[in-house]
DNA sequence: ACAAAAGTGTTGTAAATACACCCATGC
DNA sequence: GCATGGGTGTATTTACAACACTTTTGT
């Protein structure tokens, strides 16, 4: 594969926030960095006949490999000093050692975009900077590189901002999920908690869920129902907004 | 003054869609290019040094001649096809009579950055590009330039989904006006019209505005008081988001 | 004195919140 | 049988929407 430079546009980079969600979690995907070991969003650049979003929807399925994703842009990152990186790399890259990496020394603008995946369909894989490709909980995230920590922040934010007005959910939770399951996912993003009767009551009042005869055995406890997203009204509800906040 | 390309990052432009509020109507600004003739969102490029947001406060800078507005950025338009200039304008280009004019041949990726400004403190410039600036209402707008009609579009779309969570008028509005000039701001943006007294208890229970002693006289009929914003709240208000819907 | 615009108050309804009891399952 | 989590229902509070009358001012 290698890495060619002229493949793409000049002065424009993207930077991934894909979110996952497990064992009542929020997760972020996140890169180790050859040579630096740095931790980084997973990204990449805009080849001549992409647009923005089919360049993060190649990214995705190359780290992911998962095809249908949620995806969105929140925000333009352009910062004059936000890609100086760190003086040991550039000593590095400037050796001479790394002349793939020569790249980098550019100024970029970089794209955040965000994703929510299923976290269960996912196959983490690292892209030829990287080293190694890990889920990490929104509490393990340490120091990463460049500026994408606030990147991460952001995302965050219009997640939270997200969730108020549309629903959120498909693409984050597995095909059959209790009621309990995404109420966690809600408390998470929302960072607070919800009272679980008038969670439930609201939600069904957006009619985006169909109720399975089914429950989930074998959880410890009384055997809750099983739901699954009613696509159709799902979309209905993305695009004309829910109207209501939490 | 001119334009030297060499100035700026390559591959990113941006478009600021400019809303001012005169006569209970919503306005945008316009350039009439030259050559061309066509109408144009005033536009610009980021300079080595900028960051994106500076650039568009330099542009707003330059075409308003009004220094402190909202501006935010609300999507990036990369279609490749979108910067496809039309046929007439390509051979004038290349007839090789307009040099200052084949940067515009490239790829860009546009940054759409939308702004809100006091209409009577504009002074309109047209920028070196441009024979023309002049404010449009929303039904005036014909067919604009490249894919600027969309532009449009959506910053009126976000607009619209600001209101229902931020405050909006500070910058929109003089500094003094009357409940009813601010109704129709939100009337105009809302495209529907709002109980008057329904719409005065909700945005005075935001705590932004203050009453003062003074009414606005020399109109016909029944002097309306005048308030004007408080800023503190304001800017609170801005950042702790309203909750709540039209 | 009348028309047109602005000020103000009330009331019904719907949505959000708070809260309590019963049921199933694993240990 | 008891602790834990899940299912369901109801009362209270609060926000929204609909609506009517009075006041001021210009003609």
């Amino acid at each position: 594969m290698g890495f060619n430079a002229r493949d793409y546009l000049e002065s424009v980079s993207l930077d991934c926030v894909i979110f996952g969600f497990h064992n009542s979690q929020l997760k972020v995907l996140l890169l180790k960095m050859k040579y630096t070991h740095e931790w980084a969003l997973p990204g990449g650049f805009v080849k001549q006949n992409e647009t923005v979003e089919e360049a993060a929807a190649r990214v995705l399925r190359e780290r992911t490999s998962v095809g249908d994703i949620f995806l969105k842009q929140f925000r333009v990152f352009s910062d004059p000093e936000r890609s100086k990186i760190n003086p040991a790399v550039k000593d590095l890259i400037e050796s001479g050692d790394h002349p793939d990496m020569e790249w980098f020394e550019k100024r970029f603008i970089s794209i955040g975009m965000y994703a929510l995946v299923d976290f269960t369909k996912v196959i983490a894989v690292p892209d030829y900077f990287s080293e190694e490709a890990v889920w990490k909980s929104l509490d393990e995230i340490g120091t990463l590189m460049l500026d994408h920590n606030l990147i991460v922040q952001k995302a965050l934010n219009t997640l939270r901002l997200q969730i108020s007005y549309q629903p959120i959910g498909y693409n984050l939770m597995p095909e059959k999920f209790t009621m309990p399951e995404l109420q966690s996912l809600y408390e998470t993003i929302l960072g607070k908690t919800l009272d679980r009767r008038n969670f439930q009551r609201k939600i069904l009042s957006f009619d985006i869920l169909t109720k399975l005869p089914e429950t989930k055995k074998g959880g410890a406890h009384k055997a809750p129902f099983l739901y699954e997203f009613n696509i159709e009204n799902y979309k209905k509800a993305l695009e004309n907004g829910l109207y209501g906040g939490w």
